[in-house]
DNA sequence: TATTGTTATACTCTATAACTATA
DNA sequence: TATAGTTATAGAGTATAACAATA
């Protein structure tokens, strides 16, 4: 009997542990010259993507507690990168803006973010990648992964 | 200007991360029918492979603190999955052996992992599976991973 | 004096649930 | 009565360092 369902060389479930782990926390580390955290980076980026919105909209958007996007806005509004504002229609919430200082961090952590990538993938060629990028995006979709929520775990 | 250094997709190191966290925990569901979690399978076939070690020993080997090796052995022995022995040269250190019992379990979980691992990758063909664990490999190499402290990260 | 196993302590991180002010 | 934001509390998980027995 011939055995198909294993795949050959090392379990991809378990290169894909090992590396998420490591590539997690070195993704951390990439954006540390910035002071910002991944959650901070990940939250700031969606606050630019679409200005004004409730902090319970954010927390929703995020999939995290909104008890978390409390504490991440309360940091990322100490040092001025967002701002807190009355909602026009809900005197309850928050309308979340971010100032002309947070768009040029994101700008600069972008950028760390995208050197990192270039450094996690340097071992492969540039069609190598697309591969790779093409086959784990198939995994993480049959995950119910939907590319929104990234640097938040952890 | 063509730009050639950034990979097309979404970024691997995203992806990475993203996938990483979820298939970890995906792993530890997958090990609950056996009672065990990751660490435990961990220590479990680390032990196996090599009989008689002292905790240090093993500690050193998976790479994670001596004072949480105890906890662990003490886990695994309160279930008679292992069993310290005295040290036949040392009498401050504890020779860790498998049980017979042990074996078995450890024979279920890996069962149970190698089913999960045909989940992760049921997207995949049989090629697109070797293609992608021969590139992982290549990153975990880059990252200086040796295969050996797997499931012990969470 | 150093090392093995162990225990105790302290620290980080997190979600849950209470509280207030508005709706 | 329900919802937005906030705060407080408690739980899990962890590493660090102190300890006793032995080398």
């Amino acid at each position: 009997m011939i055995v198909t369902n294993v795949s050959p060389g090392p379990p991809v479930a378990f290169l894909l542990s090992q590396l998420g782990g490591v590539v997690a926390r070195g993704f951390a580390e990439a954006l540390g010259p910035m002071g910002l955290e991944p959650r901070h980076f990940a939250v700031l980026g969606f606050v630019a993507a679409a200005e004004g919105q409730s902090q319970n909209a954010l927390a929703d958007g995020l999939a995290i507690p909104p008890s978390r996007m409390v504490a991440v806005i309360d940091e990322l509004e100490e040092r001025r990168l967002v701002q807190r504002r009355p909602h026009p229609t809900d005197r309850r919430a928050r309308a979340v803006h971010v100032t002309p200082k947070g768009r040029k961090t994101l700008a600069g952590a972008a950028e760390l973010a995208m050197a990192y990538e270039a450094t996690v993938c340097s071992p492969l060629s540039v069609g190598e990648r697309t591969t790779l990028s093409n086959l784990l995006g198939r995994l993480a979709a049959a995950q119910g992964l939907d590319g929104v929520h990234h640097a938040l775990r952890g």
